[in-house]
DNA sequence: CGCTAGATTGATAAAGGTCAATCATTGTGG
DNA sequence: CCACAATGATTGACCTTTATCAATCTAGCG
C-alpha cells in the first residue's frame, strides 16, 4: 500500500534513485540538521546539531532519494508515511489556492526537515526547485526512535522550533507593504542561509519569489529593478544577487 | 539570578501569584496541550494530547503564574529560563519594530506553548491580553525531563509542529490583499479555536487584530463594517462577532 | 537558429495607508 | 451615582502603491 502511494508520486518518469543511506560512506552522506538549541550554546546562530551517533541512527532507517527539478515530493492532504531531511538542493513547500494561485510557504535547504504530518496527512505540497537529494524516513520508525532516544528527539524539537521562528520572520516580511523592502528582506534571509556573503544565489524563479512574498511577479521585477537602479543590490544575472550598498541594504532590512 | 530577572518583569505592581502546580487539585489544574499527532488518530483535529501521567510529571516541575491584563510575561532578546503553557486566558506574542510599530505574531490560548527560546534568548515578546494563568516551566528541568521521557517530549514535538502549521496558515492570511478576507479568515481561525460556534468572542482589541493581520486599525474597522453591512457577520458588541451568512462566510474564507 | 516559458516594462484602476475629525467605551474621581 | 477624561474605534478625504492587463523582451533549450 505504501509502495502504491509512492509509485503514484514518484512515478517512473521521475528517475528517482533509492539507496540505503547507511550503506554510504560514513561521513558526507548522513543526515544533518541545522537549528539552534534552546539554551545558550557557545556559538550563536544555526549550526549542525546532530552527533555522529545520531546521524548514524537516522541513517539506519533513512533512504536517500534523488529528485530532478520540479519533481513532486508529495501533495497536500495525501496520506503521510515519511518525513524528509534535505541533504542537497532546494525544495519549496506550498499550497494551491482556489483559483489557481499558489502560495509558497517555505523554501527548504540542506539540513531542513519537512513532511512531519498532522493526523496522518501532509498539510502542504512539496516540490523540488533544483536537483535535490533527500533523506526519506518512515514516520513510524522515526517516532519509535524518538521514544528510545530522547536526545535525538530533542534535536528535532529544536529544529521544529527553529522552523516556527522562520515562519514568524516570514510573517514580519509579509506585513511590510513596500515590495522593495519585502524583496530586500527575502534576500537577507537567503544571505543568512548561506555564509552571509554579499553574493547571493537565487535558485528559485521570480515567480516563486513572488509567490513566497505575496506579490505579483511584476512587483518583484519592479522591486529588483529599483534596488538595482538605486545601487543597493546588483543582479548580474537572473539567478544571482549581489549586495552593493551594505549600509543601505541593512537599513532597509532592519525593520525588525 | 533567575529571581532577579523575573522581578524585573513581574514587579510588585503585577500582583502575580505563584503556586506549585502539583499542590493543586489533581484534575483541573494540570498542564494541557492542544495539538494533533503525526499519525492518523481516531479523531481528526486538535485535542488534548497529554496523558494523566504526563500532566502530573509536568506539574511537578511547573509553577502557576497569575497575570493581569496587559502584563508583560517576557520581552524579546531577554535571557530565557522558562517556557510556558497557557492554562487560562490569552496572550499575544509580538515584536516591536523600529519606528514604534508592533507586529503580533500569534495569539496563544489555553493549551498553547510559548517561550521555547533559541540560544538562551526569547525571540519575541509576550504580553497577556486577558487575565491569564500560565504554567511556568524551567527550560533546564523540561529538557532533562524530555531526555528521560521520550513520550512526553513527543507531545511537545507535535505541539511545535502544530504551531508551525498555525504560523503558515497565518502566512496565507497575510498574503491576501483584501482586508475583508483577512478579517473573515481571522474570525474563522478564532472560531476553530473554540468549538466552531457561530458566536465568536474577541478578547483582543481592534488594534491588536490590525497588528496581527498586517493592516491599519482603520482598515479593520472598514472591513468589519462591510462584513456587517453585507449581512455576513454581525458585531453585537465590540468584543463579539456572530456569523450570520454561513455560506458566504465560508466562501470568503475558503481561499485555501 | 528559432521556439517557448519566464521576465520585464508600461498604463490603468482598485484598495489600503495616512491624516484628521468624530464617536464610543471604559475607568476614574468627585 | 454621575461627570469627565482618556483611550480606543469609527468614518471621511486624499494619496500612494500594487494588482491587473497587455505588450515586449530575454534566456534557455531543443
Amino acid at each position: 500500500m505504501v509502495g502504491t502511494v509512492l509509485a503514484d508520486m514518484w512515478g517512473e518518469h521521475m528517475e528517482t534513485k533509492y539507496r540505503k543511506a547507511a550503506a554510504s560512506s560514513p561521513r558526507g552522506l548522513r543526515p544533518l540538521l541545522r537549528a539552534a538549541p534552546f539554551g545558550s550554546g557557545n556559538d550563536k546562530g544555526m549550526t549542525q546539531i546532530l552527533t555522529e551517533k545520531q546521524q548514524a541512527e537516522l541513517a539506519s532507517i533513512a533512504t536517500e532519494v534523488h529528485l530532478r527539478p520540479r519533481a513532486t515530493v508529495y501533495t497536500a492532504d495525501s496520506s503521510a508515511h515519511s518525513a524528509f531531511i534535505v541533504k542537497d538542493g532546494m525544495v519549496k513547500a506550498f499550497l494551491d489556492l482556489s483559483r489557481g494561485s499558489q502560495r509558497v510557504l517555505a523554501f527548504l535547504f540542506p539540513g531542513d526537515v519537512f513532511g512531519l504530518a498532522e493526523n496522518g496527512r501532509y498539510v502542504n505540497s512539496v516540490q523540488t526547485v533544483t536537483p535535490t537529494t533527500c533523506f526519506k524516513i518512515p514516520v513510524s520508525a522515526l517516532t519509535e526512535m524518538f521514544v528510545r532516544d530522547g536526545e535525538l528527539e530533542l534535536q528535532f524539537l529544536f529544529k521544529m522550533t527553529h522552523e516556527l521562528r522562520e515562519a514568524q520572520r516570514q510573517q514580519i516580511i509579509l506585513t511590510h507593504r513596500d515590495a522593495r523592502i519585502r524583496v530586500a528582506m527575502f534576500l537577507r534571509m537567503l544571505q543568512r542561509r548561506n555564509d552571509g556573503s554579499s553574493h547571493i544565489e537565487l535558485a528559485m524563479s521570480r515567480l516563486d519569489i513572488a509567490r513566497y512574498l505575496g506579490l505579483s511577479s511584476e512587483a518583484v521585477s519592479r522591486a529588483t529593478a529599483r534596488l538595482s537602479r538605486e545601487g543597493i543590490v546588483a543582479f548580474p544575472s537572473l539567478r544571482v544577487a549581489q549586495v552593493i550598498n551594505r549600509s543601505e541594504f541593512d537599513r532597509l532590512t532592519r525593520a525588525a
